[in-house]
RNA sequence: GCGCCCUUCGUCUAGCGGUCUAGGACGCCGCCCUUUCACGGCGGAAACACGGGUUCGAGUCCCGUAGGGCGUGCCA
């Protein structure tokens, strides 16, 4: 199969706005234009647009690299911080006034509202035309000269169309009439977000922009200062948003909460990655492939154009798929994180036996926190406090089977689970019983639960003398 | 209000005019495997929003309708 060639002067960037924690669905755009860059062997970077400063702290930036970095996205290069950019923007936007695409407009607050207020009552757009669009020179040089405050706005096409060619959505045309001349600088000197953006996209070199659908009607303006400036305009590639399970806004009781959020909820980067990777893209029938793939197979033709819900169970179940997958290493290192994470003292000898029994852990958990539910064999310390299902199981003539196994086991001619399954079926011949009645009262008295790994497998891991301990404490 | 975008099983999606009596995955149901739970295997129910066109032929192209989303700031 062949597939499109790579061109390693791609530029993406993921800019997201400093706000405590990396969005859900923020954490998916940075996933998309990391492996569109990492695909084509080009450069993914990192801008903070901390323009609005009040909602910009040092920690919020710092949730944002912490998030991509638990994600696995590595940027190229530092981060760019826009707010330091200041300087270059409101020369962009002087430069715009000499060559005659921007203007100073003079318009205060009140008059723009009520131009709008009136707009809308004669049903017409309410967008702001300016006055001072036209204005004569001397009306403007008398504002100059009094020193009153200004807005610097873009001289916007007021004829003909705009058109936005979107890698995804397709070629997208809006009536010039439609758009406004927006504000490029405001009053205090400081540019807008709309200018900020094409500025440092433009001298970051930025070659695609695939950022949220909410975007696209921004595209439209940026284009337009794009070519007041005679700058090449980057490819976009506006991509659907993520919805929740309802269709509407993807809210904080169904998903849209921070990555972290789901850092400590258990799901494992590798799993975030894949399930992210799949909604909104696509390949072909493929449903559980490695970041390697991804990387390999990520292009912005299989980008869908409709939202995608977000789905727990399916997030879960993919999940699980890479804890199945994961080599024992990595699966310990990621284990040992999330103790961390969930401030979870770990003995060292516990480590040991969590690591040991890992194999037969990462087949029944879907999430590091069910993994570590099913290890409570081997974090809870005796007396076991057995779960409903756990007791069910030892009760009746439970505790007495259980004595009668005991000889038998303090017999076993090794302490391995070959031996061990070899002592407790030919009990259970002896008895007139199948394996699962000794062995399920077995696992109940050992592990509290009624699920576990192998019951050989679980007194291997918990050794001889606390094995033994255990049952004793069932039997009495 | 105006503008732009979207619409295949409950969900994520494949599909780029005939190979679609629409395929895969999650979830759900049943069976098998089995020391539990999982895993795995087998099988099942489940979708082209609606209405018009175009065409020999439409899930695939066009136009409406309905529903949904986004935008419309001296926010980003």
């Amino acid at each position: 199969m062949s597939e499109p060639a790579r061109d390693p002067s791609v530029v993406t960037r993921f800019a997201p706005s400093p706000t405590g924690f990396l969005h859900i669905g923020g954490g998916r755009t940075a996933l998309f234009n990391w492996a569109f860059a990492r695909h084509h062997g080009g450069k993914f970077l990192l801008r903070i647009e901390d323009t609005d400063r009040a909602r910009s702290t040092p920690e919020a930036t710092a949730a944002i690299f912490e998030g991509l970095r638990w994600l696995g996205l590595d940027w190229d290069g530092d981060a760019v911080s826009q707010a330091e950019r200041h300087g270059r923007h409101a020369a962009v936007a002087g430069s715009m006034l000499a060559n005659g695409t921007a203007y100073k407009c003079w318009a205060t607050r009140e008059e723009i509202e009520a131009f709008r207020e009136k707009a809308k009552a004669e049903k017409r757009p309410p967008l702001f035309r300016s006055p001072w669009r036209d204005a004569d020179a001397a009306e403007i040089a008398a504002k100059e000269a009094a020193d009153e405050p200004y807005v610097i706005r873009l001289k916007a096409p007021r004829d003909g169309k705009v058109m936005v060619e979107d890698a995804v959505q397709g070629s997208v045309t809006w009536e010039a009439s439609q758009l406004d001349d927006l504000i490029l600088l405001r009053s205090d000197g400081t540019p807008v977000y709309m200018l900020a953006v094409v500025v440092d996209d433009h001298d970051m070199g930025v070659t695609h922009v695939i950022r949220g659908d909410d975007h696209l009607t921004n595209a439209a303006r940026q284009s337009l200062i794009y070519r007041a400036m005679d700058w090449p305009v980057p490819v976009f590639a506006h991509i659907p948003l993520i919805h929740g399970p309802d269709g509407a806004k993807l809210s904080k009781r169904h998903g849209a909460l921070g990555v972290e959020a789901y850092r400590e909820m258990g799901y494992v980067p590798e799993g975030m990655r894949n399930y992210l990777a799949r909604l909104g893209w696509s390949h072909g029938d493929d449903e559980f492939f490695s970041t390697e793939e991804l990387i390999d197979w990520f292009n912005l033709e299989s980008i869908g154009k409709g939202a995608a819900r977000f789905d727990f169970a399916k997030l879960a179940n993919i999940n699980g798929q890479h804890i199945r997958a994961m080599d024992d290493d990595r699966l310990a290192a990621l284990v040992l994180d999330y103790c961390a994470l969930r401030e979870l003292d770990l003995e060292a000898e516990h480590r040991d036996m969590l690591t040991e029994a890992l194999p037969g852990l990462k087949e029944r958990a879907k999430t590091l926190a069910e993994l570590l539910d099913i290890a409570h064999y081997i974090l809870a310390t005796r007396p076991l406090d057995p779960d409903e299902k756990a007791a069910k199981a030892l009760g009746g003539e439970a505790p007495e089977l259980l004595a009668r196994l005991t000889p038998h086991l303090r017999a076993a001619s090794a302490w391995k689970p070959g031996p061990l399954e070899d002592v407790v079926r030919t009990f259970a011949e002896d008895e007139g019983l199948k394996l699962g009645k000794v062995a399920q009262p077995l696992r109940a008295a050992l592990t509290a639960r009624a699920v576990s790994p192998g019951v050989f497998d679980v007194m291997v891991t918990l050794g001889r003398d606390e094995t033994l301990a255990r049952i004793a404490d069932v039997t009495g």
